[in-house]
DNA sequence: GTGAAAGCGCTAACAT
DNA sequence: ATGTTAGCGCTTTCAC
C-alpha cells in the first residue's frame, strides 16, 4: 500500500448512501436515470466521504484516460514552449492532463514515445515534431489513436493539420522590406524537408522573382538555428555587401542576422532591415526590436488542441486544413528611413 | 470499443506459450523464478504477438504508473522551459512519462493539479510553482505522494529541494560589477516572497553595506519579468543619475534594464554595466550580450527529476537541500573598461 | 429506477 | 518452478 491514507472508493459511496455501485456510476457519469432522493443521499456520500472517481481504473475499464500528449522536437525551444502553453490552457479546460516529450526530431525517440503512450490507453497525441510521417499516420490510425498535427504539407489525408500562411508570410516579408526601402534583398531559408522552411522560401522567390536585381545567389540556406542564421548571413554580405535587406526564414536565424551584422559594424535597421518570421517573444528583447511576421502561435496550440480534443470525443466533422493569418509586425529593426513604416 | 485493432494481453501470450499468467508476469516484472525453456517461449510468444504490458491495468493492480508530474508557474517561461526540458530527459532514461501543468502561481489552479494527480495514480510531483506551501506539503504526505521542489527555504523538512547558491551570486556579481570599475551599483530586486528574490537580495546588501556610496534608495523593487525591470531602471536613473552599475535579480529584468537605459541614450557597458541572474538562453542574444550569474539550469531540472525517482522507487537516502554553485558569465553588458574582466 | 455480476489487464498472495 | 485466484476501482450489459 503506497498511499497513506485509505481512499475512498465507489463501494464506500454506495454503501453509505444505501444503494448499489452501478447506481452510483450512473449519477458519476450522468448515464441513465437515476431519482431525485437517490442523487441527493449519493452526493452526501460523496460529500461526506470527499470521494473522487480514481481515473486509472476508469481507464482500465472505459479505455479513456482524459490525457493527452504533445510531441514536440524540443520544449526548450522558444516556439515550441509558447505553443505548449496554449495546449495546456486548453486542455485543462477540458479536463484533460497533457504529457509532453521531445523527441529532438529523431524519429526513434518519437516512435518509443507513440509505443508508451499507446499502453498508457493516450487518449491522443498532438504532432508538432518534424519527424513526424506517413507510417506513423499509418500506425496510429491502425491502433485508433486520435493525433493531429502542426506544420505538415495541405496534402495529408485522414488527420488534421494546423500551421500558418507561410507562403503570404514571405510574400509580406519581401513587401515590408520594399516598402521601407529596400532594393536588394536575401532570403536565409530553412530545411526544405520542413513545410515551414518550404513555403517561405516559395513566398519569397515568388515576390522577388520580377525584379533586376533579383539573384539566386542572394539565397542562402541555414537551419533555423541562430548560429546558423549568423553564419549564412556572413557568407550573404561577403557575396553581395550591398545587400539592404535581409528577410530570415525564422526569427532565430534573424536573431543571428542581427548578431552577425553588428559584428560587421552594420548598423541594422539603417543599413540592412532584417525581418524574422514566427513571432516568438524574443523577438521583442533584441536590439533592435525585430521586425516579425508574426504566427499566432497561442492560437495556434489552442486550435490544434481544441481539435484534437474533438476528435477525441467524436465532435470533429472532419479532418482538414487549418491555414491561420500571420501578422507583419513592424519593428525596429526594419525602420531604414524616416517615410519607412 | 475505440482501440482499431485487437491487441494482445498477458492472457494471450500465456496460452500461447502454454502456460499461466502468473508465470508471464513473473517473467514480466522479474519477480520471482522462471524456468529458461519456459522463458524462451514467454519470449517467443511476447514477440509473436507483439505484445506489450498494458501500464493502466499495471496502474490499476499495482497503484504505480511510471508517471510524475512538473508543477510550474509558465511553461512557456524562458527558465522553465529549460527546466522542463532536463527534468523530461532524465525521467525518459528512467522509463517516466511526464505531465505538466501551468499554475501561474495560483494556489487553486496548483491545488487543482494535485487533486488530478492524486486521482491519475501520479508516481510523484516536482514542484517549480511559487505557490506551493506547507498545507500543500503535508497534503501530499499524507496522500503518499513522493514529491521534490525547487528554490524553497532552507528551513523545509520532510523533502528535498534543488536550488542554486543565491546569495553567493549576489555577492559574485556585486563583486564583478566592482572589478569592472562601478562605484555606484544599485539593485533591481524580485519579489520578497521567493527565496530567490530575498536571498539575493540579502547577497546584495551585505556586500554593499560597508561602502560609502551606499544607500537603500539604490534598491528598487519590481516582479522578475521585463517590464517591471525597465520601470525600476527609470525610477532608478531618476534617483540616481550617477549609477555606474546595475545588479537585477533576474535576467528578465536585466533585459528590461538593458531596454530602458538604451532608450535613455545610455550606453550599456560603458556608461552603466549590467549583471543579471540565471543564465537563461535569451541573455545570449541581447544587444550587449548579458552579463550574468548563471544557474546550472538544466543540472537542477536533471537533478531533481532524479531525486524525484529516486524518492518514489524507494531510494533516497534522506531529503534534504541541494544548493548548487552559479557561474559569472561575463559577457558585453559589463565590459566597462579595456582592463575590465 | 435500481441492482448483480462480468470484465477491463495486470499483480501478488497462496497453494502445489 | 508454476498455476489458481482474488482483487485493483470502475463501467456496463442485462435483469428485475
Amino acid at each position: 500500500m503506497r498511499r497513506g491514507i485509505a481512499i475512498a472508493t465507489i463501494r464506500d459511496v454506495a454503501k453509505l448512501a444505501g444503494i448499489s455501485v452501478s447506481t452510483v456510476s450512473r449519477f458519476l457519469n450522468k448515464s441513465g436515470y437515476v431519482n431525485a432522493e437517490t442523487e441527493q443521499s449519493i452526493k452526501n456520500a460523496i460529500e461526506k466521504l470527499n470521494y473522487a472517481p480514481n481515473q486509472v481504473a476508469r481507464g482500465l475499464a472505459g479505455k479513456k484516460t482524459n490525457t493527452i500528449a504533445l510531441i514536440l522536437p524540443d520544449i526548450s525551444n522558444l516556439f515550441f514552449s509558447d505553443l505548449a502553453r496554449a495546449v495546456e490552457d486548453v486542455a485543462a479546460t477540458y479536463g484533460y492532463t497533457v504529457i509532453f516529450g521531445n523527441s529532438d526530431d529523431q524519429g526513434t525517440k518519437e516512435k518509443r514515445y507513440i509505443e508508451t503512450l499507446k499502453q498508457k490507453y493516450i487518449d491522443g497525441i498532438i504532432f508538432a515534431s518534424n519527424t513526424f510521417g506517413h507510417e506513423d499516420a499509418e500506425m496510429l490510425t491502425k491502433l485508433g489513436i486520435p493525433f493531429v498535427c502542426l506544420d505538415r504539407g495541405p496534402d495529408e489525408q485522414n488527420f488534421s493539420v494546423v500551421r500558418s500562411k507561410n507562403r503570404e508570410g514571405a510574400v509580406m516579408a519581401v513587401q515590408h522590406l520594399r516598402d521601407v526601402g529596400c532594393r536588394k534583398i536575401a532570403h536565409i531559408y530553412g530545411p526544405q524537408h520542413l513545410v515551414t522552411g518550404k513555403e517561405r522560401l516559395i513566398g519569397f522567390e515568388q515576390s522577388v522573382q520580377g525584379f533586376d536585381w533579383y539573384t539566386p545567389t542572394l539565397l542562402e540556406p541555414a537551419d533555423f538555428r541562430i548560429a546558423g542564421g549568423m553564419k549564412a548571413t556572413e557568407r550573404l554580405m561577403e557575396r553581395h555587401p550591398d545587400i539592404d535587406g535581409i528577410f530570415a526564414g525564422n526569427d532565430l536565424m534573424a536573431v543571428g542576422a542581427l548578431k552577425a551584422l553588428h559584428r560587421m559594424g552594420i548598423r541594422v535597421g539603417e543599413q540592412v532591415a532584417v525581418c524574422g518570421f514566427d513571432g516568438i517573444q524574443t523577438t521583442e528583447i533584441t536590439a533592435p526590436e525585430l521586425t516579425t511576421i508574426a504566427q499566432p502561435i497561442y492560437d495556434m496550440g489552442a486550435l490544434i488542441s481544441r481539435l484534437l480534443i474533438k476528435k477525441i470525443e467524436g465532435n470533429l466533422e472532419e479532418d482538414r486544413l487549418y491555414e491561420l493569418d500571420v501578422k507583419l509586425i513592424a519593428r525596429e529593426s526594419t525602420l531604414r528611413r524616416k517615410n519607412g513604416i
